[in-house]
DNA sequence: ACAAAAGTGTTTTTCTTACACCCATGT
DNA sequence: ACATGGGTGTAAGAAAAACACTTTTGT
């Protein structure tokens, strides 16, 4: 039991918040490791590991994904199982992918080195295994999710201005938004609720700082514990 | 390699459209199988089984689904990887779940017997391990899906008249909906086509019949083959 | 005073829903 | 003729989009 001749991974595809390369609008970004071993070797991608005997598939996910890069998400999800029998060269191997959003914060603790550089999401080079594939899925899927439910939370801070949240849309999205509507689509939704502060120091009308109502849930759950 | 002490299986929620119990409106079942070992001997479960090294998640969830209930998918789509370390008493089992829409023809072809049955969706007995929960988790996946695509097609034949296809979303979803209002959706997506033939025999004006427009393809791929 | 972003109001358009009504067939 | 479901028309209501306008700050 247990050998059947198929070995299975998990690795993550995480999501950050930073300023875009020429220090502009904030964008997405990526973080890969080197491959230090073949197959693939010296090629980027995805930060991965084993599945542990005693871990659940979304704390294996957490795990690696905090001891390959030292980031602790504050959104977890299953996004699927890759397990084409061609995908690793002369191994077969079955990878379980959850993606993941870090906090603005997060991302600056990263310390990047040769074998851990950040990217930004549409723009990585040729990767290892089928790990391109695996990206562009992750960004369709957050795409969509941003769309119908609060995920964006996950990539700000405790409190936050509607322009802040509008500019988090707009970086995942990729197209701007109106403001006045995207202001009352959030106030209605009743997801969000005004604190008492503002933020002052810009050379204009101080916008006031959101809070998210509700528990600040890890994640998608999933099928479990509905 | 190959042993890490986890078992990898595939299971295949599988739906297909069938009159009710009482003989009335169709409604939606899924065929389960009796557990012929321990653990949970005795009780209903979905049928499974190993992931073999030569084929790819998608065709091991055909196989097995063909090989435990006689059955060819229409439509076969990834579901969810379930891991949980406790959800096989004794054993570290992690199931990749596929689910399957089938023909209503090929729904009959299914002999029933002391180890196979057909039950309703959403009146399941309590089943082994935690496939009452990943029974559910299709449902919802099913009912959500068939508000924004065409899976409905997978239940019917490839011709259809607008009120067959309209009962086919009213037993999934589980509500009425209006005729007229459903037919104008419908013919404005464009993803159907009326062909020249009618239906006669009924006592009333007969109804045209429609086909779906493009290839009729066997499900979705997921991330793979944008 | 002026620029710039915050925030409000109003109109237009588009999609959804409800429901009245006509059509074609078998009995 | 009439019952039955097929099929069309239309108007009310809700949600999304477009855009003009007012407010509050820093310089």
């Amino acid at each position: 039991m247990g050998d059947t001749g198929v070995n299975l991974a998990i690795s993550t595809v995480i999501f950050a918040l930073r300023p875009a390369p020429d220090g502009g609008a904030p964008t997405l970004w990526i973080p890969l490791v080197r491959r230090i071993r073949d197959p693939h070797l010296g090629l980027w991608a995805l930060p991965g590991g084993p599945l542990l005997p005693e871990e659940s598939l979304a704390e294996a996910a957490a795990h690696n994904l905090k001891s390959t890069t030292d980031v602790e998400p504050r959104y977890l999800e299953q996004l699927y199982a890759f397990g084409e029998p061609d995908r690793s060269p002369g191994d077969r191997v079955v990878s379980i992918v959850y993606w993941a959003l870090v906090h603005s914060g997060e991302a600056e603790q990263l310390a990047e080195g040769e074998n851990v550089r950040w990217f930004v999401a549409d723009e990585v080079p040729r990767l290892a295994f089928d790990h391109n594939t695996i990206i562009e899925y992750a960004l369709w899927r957050l795409r969509n999710k941003m769309e119908y439910s609060r995920i964006a939370h996950a990539l700000l801070g405790e409190t936050f201005t509607l322009t802040q949240l509008r500019e988090v849309h707009e970086a995942v999205l990729g197209r701007p938004l109106d403001p006045a509507n995207f202001r009352r689509q959030i106030e209605s939704s009743g997801d969000v609720v005004a604190t008492d502060q503002v933020v002052t120091g810009g050379r204009h009308r101080p916008p006031r700082l959101f809070r998210y109502i509700g528990s600040v849930d890890l994640g998608d759950t999933g099928p479990l514990s509905g």
